[in-house]
Formats: structure tokens, sequence, C-alpha cells
DNA sequence: CCCTGATTCGC
DNA sequence: GCGAATCAGG
């Protein structure tokens, strides 16, 4: 494969989307990460600024350090600027997916207070979450890729929340235990005559 | 371990 | 110009 126009075209456009080399390189086709790149340093656009087309050299190292800039607005208080509440969704690969949004089951606590939707979980999945959520890897928001089990555990409001870490199943975001509990089959749920 | 971009250098 | 190999970092 070379570089054609079109091609060029939409590694600028992806690149500048922030789109990741490697993404862009799938989407391409028939390149590597490395070429992706290679290419783009060699376009010029490894730093997104100016589009003017000025380039910026970057002296890559301060000479020296004579002068004390000092710059510090010194404003730090103490209290805790608000969270922003990590919402549980990951960032998707090539940007289509997206998790739907799945509001706050996390049966993750053993004993929990039955919750309308939880409990319409098999008991045995749930057993087997129990389980292997002592084996999670507690992941933070930045530790999670394609292949880690993107279920939450605990309040994103507080230190005690993670994601499961594990390996995920193939094609989907989560590990094998909690794809058990994220996608019932619809007959399993079909009960609660109560 | 997975990933990211940056750089080098033979082609 | 190209990109695999390598490096440096998360």
């Amino acid at each position: 494969m070379s570089w054609t126009d079109e091609r060029v075209e939409l590694l600028k456009k992806m690149w500048g989307e922030g789109q990741s080399a490697s993404q862009i390189a799938k989407e391409l086709g028939g390149v590597t990460r490395n070429a992706v790149i290679g290419k783009v340093h060699r376009l010029g656009l490894s730093n997104r600024n100016s589009t003017g087309g000025a380039k910026s050299a970057e002296p890559k190292e301060k000479p020296a350090a004579a002068a004390k800039p000092v710059p510090k607005p010194k404003v730090q208080p103490k209290t805790e600027p608000a969270r922003p509440i990590t919402p549980p969704a990951a960032k998707s690969a090539d940007g289509k997916p997206m998790l739907p949004a799945r509001k706050q089951i996390i049966p993750a606590g053993q004993p929990l207070p039955p919750q309308p939707s939880a409990n319409e979980i098999s008991p045995e999945a749930l057993a087997k979450v129990n389980e292997i959520e002592k084996k999670a890897k507690r992941l933070s928001l930045m530790e999670l890729t394609e292949r880690t089990c993107k279920w939450p555990v605990g309040d994103p409001a507080t230190e005690d929340f993670w994601f499961c870490g594990l390996s995920v199943q193939q094609g989907k975001p989560y590990c094998e235990a909690h794809v058990g509990v994220a996608f019932q089959p619809m007959s399993a749920r079909r009960d609660r005559k109560r």
C-alpha cells in the first residue's frame, strides 16, 4: 500500500480527531501503526499546533536555569474541587460501539440490598461474579483497554471504585463472569412471578 | 501485560 | 519517502 492522497487525507483527518496511530492504521489497512506514525512525522503534524504552517522548532531542552519564572499564581485550597464523577463509559477503540450508559447495576458487594434489576440475575452468575471479584485486577479508568474487563465496581464518587480488569471474552467488553451477568439470555430472566 | 507516540536508520 | 525496530513512557 502506498500513501495516496486519499489515504493521507484520512490519516490527517483521524489524527486531527485524536485517533491513535494504531486505530488509524487499522482503519487504513495495509499499514502498521509505525507506518502511520512515520508518515505523521514526515507530514510534520506530529505536534498538533498552528494550522498556518509556521513550524515551531522545539528547542527540546531548556538551555539553562538562569531566570526564575515563578509564575505561580499560588492558589490551592486544601478542599477537594468536587469530583467530576467518572462515567463508567470506556473509550471504544474505533469510536463506534460505546457502552449504552449502563446505569448502576453493580452486583458487586456481597451483602447488597436486593436491587430492582440486579435480583433478576441468575444466582449462579452472581456467585461467579463474587468469586472472580476477588481476583479482579482493580484497574483504574486509564488502565482499561479493549482487552480488559470494563465492569465497574463500587461508587465512582469514592476512592473505593475500580474496574474488574480481567481478560475480556472475545468481542465482549467484560470478562467471562461479568459477561454472565451483563448479558442475560431473554429466556433466563423469565420468572419472578412472586 | 497491554498500550501510546518518538526516533533511528537501512532500504 | 518509507516503515520495522527500537526507545521511552503510561
